[in-house]
DNA sequence: TGATAATCGTTATGGATCATATCAAATTCA
DNA sequence: TGAATTTGATATGATCCATAACGATTATCA
């Protein structure tokens, strides 16, 4: 049994003596900086968590060449094949006029097209190609058994669901 | 009590029907689109709940035109007085190139200094100013108080302890 | 000691991401 | 029909992030 406990590991400590540097002391402690309140925010270990997880998706995937922001492109227009551009853009939240050179560079790979609408000649419907779609699969294997099996390791499977949940829960309504 | 459970909100509703929509058909479902694995994966749910944290932020200092970084910056120098660029930019994952222009913002606003080191004449000891020192100290109380409070309000404080402490973890060791 | 290497802050530069305004073509609406 | 709206696209600028290189200074060590 891998012990998975996040409600006691080193938190509480207090704060160990590491020797007081006084302001006009140019050699105060050579060591690691004191991090101060920036340890118990949010917002910063937020943001050093998700570049950890990105820097790993990147790795993980680097033999297909996709960044996060492709791969979920290539999801969306699989479960909502057809759709066009604004709608895709809009609910990953990127704005129309970049998803332009995004789509480019996904359809120059072939790994998606664009293709003018019956209904309304201004719009494109998304779809993936053959070759979208198996790169998609091949993605979300990668993903699932390596990089999300990492973190599974990492955090165990209860606190994994709870930390998504949360996060979920800070995306939509916060 | 204002009841905090993160184990039981809305996760595994067998994902209730919305209408088929078939690949050719163009006027396919009208409403919002399927995210797929989407849901289920960390890095996106981690992306989408810094933005969120990050955007509450800024609103919450605005009157003190600080950002995240350069919040962050302020209270390394706070904690770590008469360190040098290299320092404070390595501990934080800053370039030192990048943190050049920073330190000039900040500079120019008068919230800190760089003063030539007696001991190695190539680099600048950093200290904030006094100025510097009361604006952190409002932006401090502001973080505390209504940012940081509204999380405790929305995760409960046990649940976002749990949360900073996953997301630290993941920030160290993964 | 003196030559060489390393470090510090800096500049220049390029890539990626993000945001806004604007356009022509097509559609909707009054 | 004519005005307003929508769609994809272009242009453009701001903000980050990353790399290479430079002058000044300091450290290494032969």
């Amino acid at each position: 049994m891998t012990a998975h406990k996040v409600a006691q590991l080193d938190s509480p400590k207090p704060a160990r003596m590491v020797r007081e540097a006084s302001p006009l002391d140019d050699t105060a402690g050579a060591g690691a900086l004191k991090m101060g309140e920036l340890s118990g925010l949010l917002g910063y270990a937020l943001k050093r968590a998700q570049l950890k997880v990105f820097e790993d998706f990147l790795r993980t995937v680097s033999s297909l060449q996709l960044t996060p922001a492709q791969f979920s492109v290539l999801l969306l227009m699989e479960n909502n094949p057809g759709r066009n551009q604004t709608e895709i853009a809009n609910t990953l939240g990127i704005l129309r006029p970049n998803f332009v050179a995004m789509l480019d560079g996904l359809e120059s790979r072939e790994l998606c097209v664009r293709v003018r609408s019956a209904h309304d000649r201004r719009s494109h419907n998304l779809m993936l190609t053959d070759k979208g779609r198996t790169t998609l699969a091949r993605a979300k294997k990668l993903i699932t058994t390596k990089h999300e099996g990492r973190l599974n390791e990492l955090l165990g499977p209860a606190n994994r669901d709870a930390l998504l949940q949360m996060l979920s829960m800070l995306a939509e309504e916060f």
